[in-house]
DNA sequence: CATGAATGAGAGTTCATTCAT
DNA sequence: GATGAATGAACTCTCATTCAT
């Protein structure tokens, strides 16, 4: 043994490289623009050496997916076991908004492209977009019998609650906060989920 | 008028033409597929025809953008002038949303799509950005004159006011929403307004 | 007119000129060698442009064996009406022969290659391949009612007369006579067509 | 008798698995479609390990054409002593099928393909090619002597009995049969030649 | 002896763009 | 004003081959 295993390593190591290289140029340039020519230049290997770890571009846009959605649910992980619902309500948000920034090309990837896939992989995709967003489900439903959100409906809210921070998320993502001086940009993302937070906790 | 001006009025209706069917293409097959090939077929003019009317594909890209935006503020010009600011966020939120709905293909391209354009063509667009969110931030700042949303930032509550909106239209537009039945996705996204809407009443 | 007729023309002219060439590198380097880009460099015209005249390989490689099966038949009706019908059979022989040295390589498609090409079109092969079948099977049945070739089965000789010729024909085009001198080969050819018409004539 | 000689059995052994493996992907899917690697997918090695049995793929194919020729030379060794050369030459007409039909791969590679071989080799190649040509035209001229085939030229004569078997042989090979019915293809090449030699009988 | 890793060259194909007519 | 013809550059993907281990 340590042969066999080292080159296991080695192997997953460039499936990574070239799943993060490729996840990151899909965020600068975009999708379309994101070729397998383009990744293999980045990563300063040639083509076809991506042929060797990805049987094809389908293939490889699949693992980046199935990679992007298990780290989301590792980020979910830590959410802490609190005693009341409206914190761990505004931690999932603080847990999803670091994913979403430590991790923005995997976001984009999750929640924004089209994303041109089959459809096997599109079908367990969703599933696991349903299965996250069944935790947000469940949290607001807490909530509601902890007393809160009265007389709302838990899909809706939970939705709309979704929504909001999706909403702050691709803004900034996909660049469109140019109306705020760049310096500020940052902070007033976090300051909007507070805001967002702060309104929930009064209803 | 004479000669010239009819040949003006052709060459912009020609113009027209083209953007309507280049739009309406990016809606059917996304824009990625949308080629000038396949928009030239669809006007049933040669490929050639188009670059008579326009210098190339980013100066089409670019008169979209400008159409789209046109028609964006054609619609918030419906806004009617109300006596209660509050009432008359939430109309421009409906307003926002029939825009959107109306027009995903501009709207995807004005607000999610990673603009592959060039830089003098991004300037004028954040331009325009920003004057419709100046619409929204002097609404806000109006409601809070009115009473409304004290102790918060204008700035920052216009943001997260405009992110909640757009995620809601982003979420639809891009296709996140398969974990509700098909029949019920547009109701809840109209439910998630209202009750964004209802939220904001009572803060 | 005319303008348009000259393109039509024009049109014509280019894809013939597509077509042989592609024909005659199949019979040069073989069919697996004969790519896209070759043809287009023999021709001198970027690959791009052969798209312009056949929608994809596939395509080519149809309308090359329609060009080949047609240009079959023509050499087919120059048989002159004769009244003995082993005169007759003689001269198809001879006929078939201009045929295939004329256009080696249109003969090595249409009966010597292995054609990789959808099953439409090789259903579409085997009828012309049936039909010039047939002529023969005519003859062959013409000269048994003239008292020739007595109690043979007119199917089983037809295929053996085309065998034979196709047996000389195939080895010449496929160079397997470098047993023999060179100088001799091509009369050689001719010899063994006499001879089989003579042994046949004394049946 | 030591190491070395074991090292050397062991050698051709796998030189032998690779070749037989090659010959059936050959038949299976065709020249064109066997590649390195799809040989050592089947006999479960690497593709460089082939490297280290042959120095490239024209070796290779190289040392199955000497495979083929000598397979071809067993099939006719098979050929009995009879003491009519007739009757010899009948039955050497059967051994030719029958290499044919049993080896459908070799065949094609040694009569039909279009060599893509060095010229070094394909010397070889006709030199053996002309070895078992000149059986051919040995037993004719024999046959010549015991007072058959008066008047004909010896090398014209054996060409055009080649020409004929082999033209049977590969319009079966190359699939040229589909105008008769497939349960019948069978039987008629065999006729087919029964009646070619009861003409060569009568002459 | 065997191989995993890597690659240059080349396959078919599409697209934005130009230009002479 | 309109276009047919043409192309360079880019795309995904495969293959024969090499080389360090």
């Amino acid at each position: 043994m340590g042969i066999a295993e080292r080159r296991e390593r080695e192997k997953q190591e460039m499936q990574d490289l070239i799943l993060t290289t490729a996840a990151e140029l899909f965020l600068e340039v975009g999708m379309e623009k994101t070729s397998i020519r383009t990744i293999a230049e980045k990563i300063e290997y040639s083509p076809a050496t991506i042929y060797l770890y990805f049987k094809d571009k389908n293939e490889l846009l699949y693992a980046i997916h199935q990679r992007a959605f298990q780290r989301f649910f590792q980020y979910f992980q830590t959410l802490p076991q609190l005693d009341d619902p409206m914190e761990k309500l505004q931690q999932l948000g603080h847990i999803y908004f670091k994913f979403a920034f430590d991790n923005p090309a995997f976001y984009d990837l999750m929640f924004i492209l089209k994303a041109p896939m089959d459809s096997d992989q599109t079908e367990e995709h969703w599933e696991m977009g349903a299965r996250s967003h069944d935790v947000l489900t469940d949290l607001v439903l807490e909530c509601q019998q902890a007393g809160h959100f009265q007389n709302k409906d838990t899909q809706v809210l939970s939705h709309m609650i979704w929504a909001t921070v999706h909403g702050i998320v691709s803004l900034k993502i996909r660049e469109r906060m140019k109306m705020y001086p760049e310096a500020l940009r940052d902070q007033m993302v976090y300051d909007s989920l507070e805001m967002f937070n702060s309104i929930l906790e009064s209803v």
